[in-house]
DNA sequence: CATATTGTCACATATAACTAATACAATAGT
DNA sequence: ACTATTGTATTAGTTATATGTGACAATATG
């Protein structure tokens, strides 16, 4: 199950950053075929948002077919294989990476002093 | 200098997209310390969205210290660092560190792929 | 069958975000 | 000084986002 995480300051509406993550979760594994995800209710208290917002992610993501729901059942992942293109993959990580990489600098922190500090962080991986 | 483009279709703001080219600019060094970037009629023109969204864009990363502008003259890649206190500034990386990294995490991306990513970048900047 | 749990829908509402048109202000160059 | 060039501010209109509330529908569970 993925660990999600909205973050208020991106700039991107809640609602995407859950469909971000899902299916990303799924691109990587990270979410297997068939499993279920949390409950919209379920979800959204542990988000502090409303059911509607992870009910809009969830609805678009039925759409695209990466889920399917069953109502009064729960919300799973979709059979159908879906594959994010590493074009859009890659930007994704250079996004992120830029946005930290900028906010890093600005404190004066060296390329090399943060990975030695995401290093150390490997081991809690998992 | 950037070849900026956009893309109408992805569902990201413009100023979003032009904040992004940028920083991603920075982060690689393709744009360097002082470098003069083309004005916000220019760019607006040749994006073809109106000045003031150019000018929002240049705004929001002038609050980050990304650029530094200055009216009748223009904008420029900023180069200023904040200084934090020597025993705040272990806390201050581990901090931001760690917050990249559920982030990152939570969309898939490995500590390898972080730091992969991370060190491209710095073999093209300067 | 009764009830809880699930997703869905339909509102209403509030606020923020986004882009644009136009006018204003500061600086550089002549 | 004058003027062009630069970023800035004001204003407006539209859309997007998020919430709140209540009801409804389908399924699971006992």
């Amino acid at each position: 199950m993925i660990d999600f995480k909205l973050d208020p300051k991106s700039g991107i509406p809640y609602y995407r950053q859950i469909i971000d993550q899902i299916r990303y979760g799924v691109a990587t594994g990270k979410l297997a075929i068939g499993e279920q995800l949390p409950t919209v209710r379920a979800l959204a208290v542990e988000l502090r948002v409303n059911l509607n917002t992870v009910s809009k992610a969830y609805r678009e993501l039925e759409i695209q077919n990466v889920l399917e729901t069953q109502q009064g059942t729960g919300t799973f992942i979709g059979n159908l294989e879906i594959q994010i293109p590493e074009e859009e993959r890659e930007k994704k990580l250079t996004s992120i990476c830029s946005e930290f990489f900028s906010i890093a600098s600005s404190y004066g922190f060296s390329t090399e002093e943060i990975i030695q500090e995401l290093k150390t962080k490997k081991g809690d991986n998992k």
